[in-house]
DNA sequence: ACATTAAGTGATT
DNA sequence: AATCACTTAATGT
């Protein structure tokens, strides 16, 4: 592939994910500024602590966010879908503090970085990016309000049960590549409460087990 | 064949 | 529901 024709299909990745949101004017500037990047499955792209310079938009694939203790211990907050963006980590662009969540790909992903000063100007400049930014935050907040009312009011067993679906959901497949370790991590358990929960959830009928996958029978 | 890592299990708190 | 301590099973070298 040449040069131009790199640039020709960064171009079209970008006018695919986000083609639909926003006037020509403004996507000209985003492809202008815009800095893309891919990013490896289970890569982390930002940890708590980190310096926010630059605003990540989900161009392909899917990134999950999540909060971090001291001790390294993690608990899921949300996932990002295509064309979407964390709106949560745009207050902490604008006054550049440091980063209160992590952020890890879920697969091999395209992500694209707009630089944190583009944010005000384009707010004043571009009703659509108001709306984007403002219907984002809508979506995280809700999604998170979700992530609550699990920890709060739902059994373990059927939080399980859920964060497997919702994971079937969003990657599209059934089949779930993942350790009970990591789940426990997600869920911030131990991997042998988590095994033992999965081992009912079998008995049931509603996953099948296998080593570092499990099958949904149903969604 | 051996080491490593994932998953299963009984007992205890 | 978590933790310990141990076993068993799968996989890589």
């Amino acid at each position: 592939m040449t040069r131009l024709e790199i640039e020709e299909s960064t171009i079209q990745i970008i006018k695919k994910a986000l083609g639909y949101l926003f006037e020509e004017a403004l996507l000209e500037e985003i492809i202008h500024v815009g800095q893309m990047r891919e990013v490896q499955l289970d890569e982390v792209i930002l940890n708590v602590g980190d310096a926010m310079q630059m605003i990540p938009i989900v161009l392909r694939g899917s990134v999950k966010v999540s909060r971090e203790n001291d001790a390294g211990e993690e608990l899921l907050l949300y996932y990002i879908e295509e064309g979407d963006t964390c709106a949560m980590s745009l207050q902490c662009c604008v006054r550049n503090a440091a980063s209160e969540i992590k952020a890890t790909s879920m697969e091999n992903s395209i992500l694209l970085f707009i630089p944190a000063e583009m944010m005000e100007t384009w707010m004043h400049k571009y009703k659509s990016w108001r709306e984007y930014i403002l219907q984002n935050y809508h979506i995280r907040f809700t999604e998170l309000m979700e992530t609550v009312d699990a920890i709060a009011f739902m059994r373990l067993d059927e939080r399980l049960l859920k964060y497997l679906v919702d994971q079937a959901k969003l990657l599209g497949n059934l089949e779930i590549n993942r350790t009970h370790q990591k789940i426990s991590e997600d869920l911030h358990s131990s991997r042998v409460v988590i095994s033992r929960l999965l081992k009912q959830l079998e008995v049931k009928g509603k996953i099948k087990l296998l080593r570092n996958k499990i099958i949904l029978t149903s969604i």
